[in-house]
DNA sequence: TAATGTATGTTATACTATAACAAGTCAAGA
DNA sequence: TCTTGACTTGTTATAGTATAACATACATTA
């Protein structure tokens, strides 16, 4: 993967200082509820956080075993799987890809926006989009574990003069 | 893949009567469209049709190739591609499997319920969801152009008595 | 320290998807 | 009718994504 415009929300930020915020929340989050965030599950974080857009699991295996980590696709993916069950990381299945989540602990309900054209992920509040989902599930009779809304589209900076 | 119970929608229907009902919708698309629901397309919606529930590509190209027609994998890459396209049939990024379209026509934007314990697919009228997924988008500037809502959890059936 | 559960690393393989090219089909215009 | 051009199918080959299974190491607590 080539690198790609930032995109918290595709608006710009202070980038050090969102990741270094994440990981203080991640460590909190860990020692709350007795998880262990070992070295790997750590970097990988870090990795999500410094790329600050989406990435394969290959791109983060790549990284890691560039830092004398194992350099078999398991040790990426289950880091990645250890991130993303904890709600530290989220996967986006439509890039095949994995990105930092930039609400940890609040209320789980993302949908994210991804740029066709420059690749950039957003993670846009979703709670009504979510109320909405549970609102036509129940009407089926089904209960709603677990859920993944991603739309595909043009961020602002893209749609600028963008090609249909 | 093996076999799973039903869902459309979760509810029992004449299932033959439907198939036929998608497969004359889906013909009568092509002649006002100008498309080429070509054999090799039409017999890929009929077996999603008749298999009732999300197929992945090479269970599709399979039973394709064991009729006769082509057996690498392009072939059915690309019908599945046309009918995703035509709206004829949706991609369930989920699960890397493909299911008929049970709405087709009807405005696009559908939301899959997935049981984790059956995996049974239903296409949920998702006109809500979509609606606050546009809201949430434009909130940010982004232009929605697709989008895939899908959810995992536990249909009717697989409720009762189901292990956590 | 021994026992137990968890985490990491490795090997091997399974599954999913697409690029690139060749050959055939079809329809419209010369 | 012929031919041109767009499109469809088929094939070879390969790229990309993901997990099973086992061995080793580490941590926690009895």
């Amino acid at each position: 993967m080539q690198d790609a415009p930032d995109s918290r929300a595709f608006a710009l930020h202070d980038h050090a200082h969102c990741a270094g915020d994440m990981m203080a929340r991640a460590e909190a989050l860990s020692r709350d509820k007795g998880l262990r965030l070992t070295p790997v599950r750590r970097r990988t974080l870090e990795i999500l956080l410094e790329a600050h857009r989406a990435l394969g699991a290959y791109d983060v295996l790549n990284r890691l075993s560039a830092e004398g980590y194992g350099n078999q696709p398991p040790v990426a993916y289950r880091a990645l799987e250890f991130l993303v069950e904890q709600g530290l990381a989220h996967r986006i299945r439509r890039l095949n890809a994995f990105t930092a989540c930039m609400h940890p602990g609040e209320l789980h309900a993302p949908a994210f926006l991804i740029c066709r054209l420059c690749d950039a992920v957003a993670e846009a509040p979703a709670a009504p989009v979510r109320a909405a989902l549970d609102q036509a599930a129940s009407d089926l009779g089904f209960v709603i574990e677990r859920s993944n809304i991603e739309a595909l589209g043009l961020c602002p900076a893209c749609q600028t003069g963008a090609a249909a």
